[in-house]
DNA sequence: TTCTATGCAAATGGTTTGCAGTCTA
DNA sequence: TAGACTGCAAACCATTTGCATAGAA
């Protein structure tokens, strides 16, 4: 999970400072765990308006820093990015939201690109199953 | 594309009837290509009322007639399904949308579960790109 | 002082629901 | 005739926009 500091310098970077508002919806993402809708941001942040928990959501989703899941549902949630690229395993019992990377991927989509003569420019895994705790409390 | 029989006897099967707002919508569809929203076949089936198109767009979903393309951007749009399970390959430039399977996926969804714990049920896999016609048209 | 960012409230757009009427087995 | 299905319109909900104000460089 990204600090307040690598935050504050990626929004520098591209010109947008980190207000006060803006430093209170991180840390209330940061409360919130491994996803969130950006109602839970909303209700979390009772102090900040509603158009700038979207507007900030989608400022941090531009500049990386925030990033979509796709539920089992089709609904989309967000998430604090790990970093780099990855991929989501979300647990269909408890709806946690974990990432990883997957190396193994890219020989994937070189064969897919050398197949349908696409040129693969980005993709998006998602995996739903249930997570070790769930798998141990159903026995 | 599956064919509006054999839609016919997978509603028959769980005792669903292909109507005739339903038969037309399945229709409208089939004329609508690759991909395409609910408001698409709204608009396209001026005589079928909104309400249905989406009911019939759920039902249809539910039977895995018709399946859901999330796109680039992260919105969803809707698709008749090929059967059976595939991935979606989408045109960041003319939008269309093709599917293909892949087996080299289970291998590394087979990793996945054992590095991360998960029982692994389903997933989801976009890939985004230039189709072939795309990159030719661009030289 | 100038430009960005914010809050509020209203507008929007897509989807769902309630309900009375219609169709079909 | 009973149950499934439909259309319409209203309700809903999440997100966006307009605009006047507040804040930071």
């Amino acid at each position: 999970m990204a600090s307040i500091d690598s935050i504050e310098s990626a929004l520098a970077s591209e010109g947008f400072r980190l207000t006060a508002p803006r430093r209170a919806l991180v840390e209330v993402m940061q409360g919130l765990g491994d996803h969130f809708m950006a109602d839970d941001v909303v209700e979390a942040a009772p102090a900040v308006g509603r158009a700038t928990v979207f507007r900030t959501l989608r400022l941090l989703q531009d500049l990386g820093i925030v990033c979509q899941v796709v539920l089992d549902d089709g609904t989309a949630a967000y998430r604090l990015a790990s970093g780099g690229h990855h991929h989501h395993l979300v647990c269909s019992e408890c709806g946690a939201v974990s990432d990883f990377a997957s190396g193994d991927l890219e020989g994937l989509l070189d064969d897919i690109a050398r197949r349908t003569g696409y040129r693969v420019d980005a993709h998006r895994l998602e995996v739903y199953g249930v997570c070790p705790d769930c798998r141990a409390r159903e026995g």
